[in-house]
DNA sequence: AGGTACGTCTAC
DNA sequence: GTAGACGTACCT
């Protein structure tokens, strides 16, 4: 990967091809692959001559003129991913950045960071892609598994409205040929979305193996385990109490969640869906596919 | 141990 | 059907 990394680091080389072709222990696929890759580099930052000559380069224009093409969907200043894009312009993704890791259980138990600087542009100087490899998106995936809340506090974060798919179930990204450091940043910069999804995952390949799943069919005790919030619906997005509806206003004796972030999938009468099943995945790799 | 919140029961 | 109260699982 450091081999490749290297190569990849071409920002500032005006020929990219002939530094490519130096490399004598690229195997032809890599070969072709690499030059795929730099043809697709060439075309973005063909993009970001195109502002650069043009003045003004603000964020939403970025996000825009790379995603709409691609997903007609999306609206501007925002991926169909729910994703900023920061990592294509500079920003560490939460597995780069452990100060972007921490679990927050709600805004009152969620405390800042001092001393941490805003993320910065930097693709100039770092390739997005030499952070990117596929060994740096199984771990998060797992990691997210236990953080729900953490996502759903960064969708909020984020300002995210609608849950976005992941792929953390594709093994290779080497077959996308869209920006790779783009899609990447779906699963790395939405926890919520990657919790969802990989989460689905793994609970689908594991249904048969929990013992939750299992309880009440194979004993005859059922123990009632609780229903956990999906972190991906609206509700389960929202971080904040509204501390007027009943349930706040009668946290004390009510014990229950604010109304306006009671999980849609809690409301269901359970076993009406396939719990724990936030994100439908077709919905998800229709992206892709 | 204490807080949060899901599940259930009951009253309306 | 809805709202409130309560038991208690789950988490820190």
């Amino acid at each position: 990967m450091s081999n490749l990394n290297s190569a990849l680091c071409i920002e500032n080389i005006q020929n990219a091809e002939v530094a490519l072709l130096h490399k004598d222990n690229l195997s032809d696929g890599g070969l072709s692959q690499l030059l795929e890759y730099n043809a697709e580099m060439e075309r973005y930052r063909s993009f970001a001559n195109f502002y650069k000559a043009n003045g003004a380069f603000p964020q939403t224009a970025k996000i825009a003129r790379i995603t709409t093409p691609i997903f007609p969907s999306a609206r501007i200043g925002m991926s169909p991913w729910n994703c900023d894009n920061a990592m294509l312009w500079g920003r560490k993704s939460a597995a780069i950045n452990p100060n972007r890791t921490s679990m927050h259980r709600n805004d009152s138990q969620r405390h800042g960071k001092p001393g941490v600087l805003p993320e910065t542009l930097q693709m100039a100087n770092n390739n997005f892609l030499s952070t990117l490899s596929p060994e740096h998106c199984r771990p998060l995936a797992g990691e997210c598994m236990n953080k729900l809340k953490c996502g759903a506090a960064e969708a909020e974060i984020m300002n995210l409205q609608e849950r976005v798919g992941t792929f953390s179930a594709i093994p290779a990204l080497g077959g996308i040929s869209l920006p790779p450091g783009v899609i990447v940043m779906t699963a790395l910069h939405s926890p919520a979305a990657s919790a969802a999804v990989t989460d689905s995952a793994f609970q689908i390949a594991n249904l048969a193996d929990c013992p939750q799943n299992n309880s009440s069919a194979s004993s005859g005790n059922p123990a009632k385990k609780k229903r956990k919030r999906c972190g991906v619906c609206a509700p389960c997005r929202r971080l904040i109490n509204c501390g007027v509806c009943s349930s706040c206003r009668n946290r004390k004796t009510g014990h229950q969640i604010c109304k306006f972030r009671k999980c849609d999938e809690l409301k269901k009468k359970p076993g009406s869906s396939l719990e724990r099943t936030p994100v439908n995945t077709g919905e998800a790799f229709r992206w892709f596919f």
